[in-house]
DNA sequence: TACAATGATTGTATGAATGCAAATATCAAC
DNA sequence: GTTGATATTTGCATTCATACAATCATTGTA
């Protein structure tokens, strides 16, 4: 269903390139947002995709790539602190629309400027680069938020 | 020590923003790595860590943020995978060096090439977009490796 | 020599991610 | 209305990550 059977397109590469740089030099950043938010990294995740528009838990456990019980668990902790409502969904009595609350989007704004160093490989980067990078990932970002 | 008063808080604003976009988005490949290498993802990690020297326990648990007994735990399992050896410090003889084997090499091999998909908003980039941030990335991940 | 610091190890405890089994309530189809 | 599928929930079991206390040998130094 992603028109694109062959597994190495030149975007798949440049993905991987960039899981790799960040999945190996990524540091302190979960633990970080652990700090700042309080609570475990996986919230953070679920919190970020209840931003644009309410789901369901079903909708939220495909987004994650995890089971329903887990999603459950996780918006249970969610719930309890504030950062999200659980109401029934409007054409379906078996199904519950979590929403995002305005604390868990003060929560999100909060991790938005968490520091993390640059490693110096990009700090280094010539300054026509950065800008360029710097608009390559706003445009990614933008899409991705959608 | 690293010439980067000013640039630095726009390439920081870069990395957070690259961070962000993986780990929100990383979908897969930390189980894909697991289920290739047949070992949990943080012993990719510390493995990664040892292709370029030989390191002491100690040098290895700065770089993975972690601390003594969690190093020695990593590197027995991975001695007992044969994929690094213990040898004695030579200048010191409370000190072991840890070096990657022929066998760890080839582990890592086989993870540089595991297929991820591209989220839909990178293969939708232009194509001189994805020309540039190829390049760029390239440049980031050669300055990293050394 | 005596003593503090370093490097590694063993053991323990806790929090978290992940997956599965089973129960409940609702829906859709027959 | 009975039946099978869907959506959520509770509970459990396993694996990992992480942190800390305590131990032992070695080193550097007073």
């Amino acid at each position: 269903m992603k028109g694109r059977s062959k597994a190495g397109t030149e975007a798949d590469r440049i993905w991987q390139m960039l899981v790799a740089l960040v999945m190996d030099s990524r540091g302190d950043w979960r633990r970080k947002v652990s700090e700042v938010t309080g609570m475990p990294f996986s919230r953070w995740r679920a919190l970020k995709r209840l931003v644009d528009a309410p789901l369901s838990l079903r909708e939220l456990a495909e987004l994650m790539n995890t089971d329903a019980p887990a999603t459950t668990v996780a918006v249970n902790d969610l719930e309890q602190r504030g950062l999200v409502e659980r109401r029934p969904h409007p054409d379906n009595a078996r199904a519950k629309l979590v929403s995002i609350t305005a604390a868990g989007r003060r929560v999100m704004d909060s991790t938005r400027s968490i520091a993390d160093h640059a490693p110096s490989a990009l700090s280094e980067l010539r300054a026509a680069d950065l800008v360029a990078l710097a608009r390559i990932l706003k445009t990614i970002s933008a899409h991705v938020e959608k």
